[in-house]
DNA sequence: CTGCATTCATTGTCAAACAAATTAAGTTGG
DNA sequence: CCAACTTAATTTGTTTGACAATGAATGCAG
């Protein structure tokens, strides 16, 4: 009994790894226009239908985008796809406590390390965006985005590209509920002190003080959102 | 000017947000059953080949899945996707040394948080995992599919959804150049060992113990691994 | 040369039909 | 009664054709 297994994949899903096929063979770069639906019907031999619908599956997987009337080009920018960890199907009402616990186990490891490895260009961009913070004036809410951008920066620090990949996510997804916090009072002002002690301990390679400044921040950062959230 | 921003959505798309929309509030576990493709249809009131497209759409994020002639299903993790890190396009040589620190960061706190807040039903589930690591037998590697497993429902046991989806990535992406070390003498059952200590810390609720084995046992691991790979 | 309308290529959506896979019901034969 | 086969119904997979909507190129009038 030669059991033979013919995995009969849906022609969809084969057209869809031709694609990728085609855009690696080709070498297509970003913005590269792929041939029109039709087309790669006939390429492949099967209807536009199911060519569409293999499209539908790299659009997910962020591969390539649709200009409507125009064409369907590759984006293939290895950026991560929108809710990479499918939080939106996490438990809503512990996300944001969830997310900010996360936080609180790896970020103050994550100063550490990088006071330990910061390079000089590691630094210089830490510099820029320290300076922009300071910039933004205390409008509510416009530093948040340099927020994450600084937080991202120390964990290119670590030279870690797991800490550097990870992080950004849980920042992100905190933000949404994050923002609120700037109308707490003198929440800007410890948020800029904060960051230039993280920022300093980093430039004198002094890993504890960079660890410790991190746990005050978050620890501030995590009553700010409780003011505001009313709870625990 | 009021400049009204018509985003005109495509239909697919609005399809597959109201999916997604439909699974968190109706609560869909895994293994739950999606009206058929022409029943969406007529709720959202578009066609079946836009259900589909939507469809394909949700596939690619790992919401749902399809079984032919059956039905279409949600997925075991909802939303979780693939390669949700892009680790694929990170840098390979250093990843396996960057994927076991960023465990060590983690772990030994998530066995912590679990010792603390481990539920009967998580216990139940640990002992069923570790039942079957003994079962498994000393072959070379076939315990590797229950360690995962095992330090996935330690995981679990934080009920901290952000924790219980970012281990596993970092675990499955290490098991690649991980199946090796079973060949290392003693390591099979130097992972039992441990993996029975962590499991009965949880159950005494002794957070420290569960957290020190732990790093024991990522410690062994890294060991295992080092003389393998022969690198630092 | 400029500005406008037209035309063409491309994606978005719909409808109907049939094939293929699964399940369930019904039937038959023992 | 029960087991095995047959049939029907449900659901997904795929094709074909048509038309709408969008964007870009073309051609023409001024």
């Amino acid at each position: 009994m030669s059991e033979i297994l013919t995995v009969t994949q849906e022609l969809s899903v084969v057209a869809a790894k031709r694609l990728r096929e085609m855009i690696i063979e080709k070498e297509m770069k970003s913005g590269d226009r792929l041939p029109s639906e039709s087309a790669l019907g006939e390429m492949f031999g099967v209807s536009r239908s199911t060519v569409r619908e293999a499209i539908k599956l790299l659009i997910a997987e962020n591969v390539v985008e649709i200009q409507r009337g125009k064409g369907t080009f590759v984006t293939l920018q290895p950026g991560l796809s929108k809710d990479p960890l499918g939080l939106e199907f996490a438990n809503q009402k512990k996300l944001l406590d969830n997310l900010m616990e996360t936080r609180m186990m790896i970020e103050p490891q994550i100063a550490y390390l990088a006071a330990q490895r910061a390079t000089q260009a590691n630094i210089d961009k830490l510099a820029d965006i320290i300076e922009k913070i300071q910039a933004a004036g205390s409008n509510k809410g416009n530093h948040t985005p340099y927020d994450v951008a600084f937080h991202k920066a120390v964990a290119e620090c670590t030279q870690n590209d797991v800490l550097y990949r990870i992080l950004p996510i849980i920042c992100e997804s905190i933000q949404e509920g994050y923002f609120k916090t700037a109308n707490v009072p003198g929440s800007y002002e410890r948020a800029i002190e904060s960051h230039f002690n993280i920022f300093q301990a980093i430039v004198n390679k002094n890993p504890e003080t960079a660890k410790n400044e991190t746990e005050k921040h978050l620890r501030q950062t995590k009553e700010d959102i409780n003011i505001l959230g009313g709870k625990t």
